[in-house]
DNA sequence: TTCCAGAACGACTCATTCGG
DNA sequence: CCGAATGAGTCGTTCTGGAA
């Protein structure tokens, strides 16, 4: 038996050490109804805070002397510690050093009081409240009052100590970036949910790195390239040890504490003593890159990751509160304190969608009540169906919370031009309407397909055609090359770099794989041979070409139509989900503004596709 | 509930490298 | 030189998302 073999037979017994499940066991209250009102306060004198606990209700109390009373009855739906934060924070941000709160189980009535009059007055607070928070559409519920004391705590922590130390680095950001990050910084776990290409990797990495915790990043195996990419970005040290098989997992563990460390899951099997190298609270310089399985993996060994921050890249994948996945992650987030979510598409269908992100950042109401209240469904004969939303003013309101979103119109981006390009179809080619809806998108195209291959054929300016089906792709193929599911993610980026370097003038996108991570800049025309079924999928689409970096004042966004049914079927679907978009983020529409034919392509593109360095 | 498509992964094969 | 270890590539399975 030589050295290695020694290593495996090591690596297979510590993979089968399970760790007991040590939850805490929280001590619940009784769940109740509270309405937030406003009351002047009677004066009272006290420096200390007190918890007391007695046989039916716990009464907290905080600094006295105030005016201030904030009631809270009759709520339902939200846990209480969902707002406490919210409260914290706007006394951090009028520098009030102290409250006090009052429960009372029996008479469903809690108090917080507000120190330090003089500052603000009634008026103000509640304006302050409404206009920042939508304090008072907002209706809560109670949460376990452990919860509620771990906020307390927490907050007690921050103004004694503050825990939190902000950290300077070289690499500037850009001001909406910042502004972002500034807002993050108030909060233990925060979503990112900007438009795709305003840069979130960046502000949510520093924000974690704020903490001094190791840090977990979750991110499908395609862009782990790019996290490497950003973490180089910030100048943070760590050191290359091998150059084997990828460039990804060229990072080995650095135990020294000076320095951190870029891992990825083959390095933990490489590394025996790993448990206790991350229970060291010595080492804290850690970030460790993983796809959602090899996380999976690692909870599955019982390896303690319980003094980690999370990031989360893509979390649109774990939208479906019921799946597996998700359940996981919800679990976990619930035993740590610090995660940032990222996603450009946090609704893509519906506004229950929303659910798992709040979820994530510390929501405990049921998925029925927050259906209930945010979407309007149907009963069909199988199945509840979700057919529209309400309340998404006071979503909306609860979501820029503990979320920040924006979108194109602040960067110097091109504009975006949507056109139909009309196909002329003859009538007998026209297919029924098939009932299966992949076959929809198939039958929609079919059609137009050998029509639309021979004008593409003799078009002969840079450009990317958009498609859904792998049948559509193989019949592209003749054409262009193209990148679908089947393309390895080595000949994507020898395809995408060769795109960029004009080496190639045309090139085919399968809809669901130019959803990560493309930048294709040098490019200025887009065509949507398939359509996908949400808007964001079409937005995201378009983002690849729709960059800062872009070499275009304006793209072009070509929707090729066969003029059927089964078409405007499809487009009334996106643009009906458009709207909620709409509704909680405030954004544009798709909507398509003329139908070109042949020859107006040509022409338009002739008098309006110019590059901004040929000006 | 159904179906299809895609992502990720494990199991497997085959070729190459390494250690004794 | 042989057998074990390692890496690359392929195939099938599982899970998920999306529509009706």
């Amino acid at each position: 038996m030589n050295n290695n073999t020694k290593i495996r037979i090591k690596e297979k017994k510590y993979h089968s050490i399970q760790q007991p499940d040590i939850q805490p066991q929280l001590s619940l209250v009784q769940r109740q109804k509270i309405r937030i009102l406003l009351k002047p306060a009677p004066q009272i004198q006290s420096p200390d805070i007190i918890i007391k606990k007695y046989k039916q209700f716990y009464k907290i109390t905080f600094t006295f002397s105030t005016t201030i009373i904030a009631q809270f009855t009759q709520v339902e739906g939200f846990p209480q510690h969902f707002y406490l934060p919210v409260c914290f924070q706007s006394l951090v941000d009028q520098r009030v050093p102290g409250f006090q709160i009052q429960g009372n189980n029996s008479i469903f009535e809690y108090q917080i009081q507000f120190q330090n009059a003089q500052k603000f007055n009634q008026l103000q607070l509640k304006t302050t409240l409404e206009n920042q928070y939508g304090f008072f559409q907002i209706q809560y519920q109670l949460e376990p009052i452990s919860l509620i004391l771990r906020d307390i705590e927490q907050f007690q922590n921050k103004n004694q100590s503050p825990q939190r130390t902000t950290l300077i680095f070289d690499f500037p950001l850009f001001p909406h970036q910042q502004l972002g990050l500034d807002q993050a910084r108030k909060f233990e776990k925060f979503a990112f949910l900007d438009s795709p290409g305003l840069g979130k990797s960046l502000p949510s990495l520093i924000f974690l790195l704020d903490f001094q915790k190791p840090i977990l990043i979750i991110a499908p195996f395609i862009v782990h390239q790019n996290w490497v990419k950003t973490i180089k970005q910030l100048g943070i040290d760590f050191v290359e040890m091998s150059k084997k098989k990828t460039e990804i997992n060229s990072f080995y563990a650095l135990q020294k504490q000076q320095k951190y460390s870029l891992m990825d899951y083959s390095q933990i099997h490489k590394t025996n003593n790993f448990i206790q190298l991350f229970n060291n609270s010595a080492l804290q310089k850690v970030i460790l890159l993983l796809t959602f399985t090899e996380f999976q993996k690692i909870i599955n060994d019982g390896l303690n990751l319980k003094l980690t921050s999370l990031l989360i890249d893509e979390f649109h994948e774990y939208k479906d509160i019921t799946a597996k996945r998700t359940q996981l992650l919800v679990n976990f987030c619930n035993q740590i304190t610090n995660v940032a979510i990222l996603t450009a598409t946090p609704a893509l269908n519906n506004s229950t969608e929303l659910y798992s992100i709040l979820r994530i950042l510390g929501l405990n109401v049921t998925m029925k009540a927050f259906q209930d209240r945010y979407a309007i469904t149907e009963n069909t004969k199988k199945y509840q169906k979700i057919i529209a939303h309400k309340n998404v003013k006071e979503l909306s309101q609860i979501l820029k919370i503990f979320s920040i979103r924006r979108s194109y119109d602040l960067l110097p981006i091109p504009a975006v031009k949507r056109v139909k390009f009309q196909i002329m179809i003859p009538k007998t080619n026209q297919l029924s309407t098939p009932s299966c809806p992949a076959l929809l998108q198939l039958a929609s195209t079919l059609p137009k397909l050998p029509f639309f291959l021979n004008f593409y054929k003799n078009f002969n300016h840079k450009s990317v055609v958009f498609f859904s089906s792998i049948q559509v792709a193989d019949a592209l193929q003749s054409i262009c090359p193209k990148i679908d599911g089947r393309t390895s993610i080595q000949e994507r980026k020898t395809l995408i770099r060769q795109f960029q370097d004009d080496e190639i003038q045309k090139i085919a996108l399968s809809m669901e794989c130019a959803n990560l991570g493309f930048d294709l800049s040098n490019c200025g025309i887009c065509f949507f041979l398939q359509l996908c079924w949400t808007a964001a999928g079409i937005v995201q689409a378009e983002g690849r070409i729709r960059r800062v970096s872009s070499k275009f004042r304006q793209i072009l966004s070509v929707f090729v139509d066969g003029g059927s049914e089964v078409e405007n079927q499809i487009l009334n679907v996106i643009q009906k989900k458009g709207d909620l978009f709409e509704a909680i983020y405030g954004e544009e529409k798709i909507e398509l503004s003329e139908v070109f034919g042949v020859e107006s392509i040509e022409t338009w593109i002739g008098q309006n596709m110019v590059k901004v360095d040929d000006m």
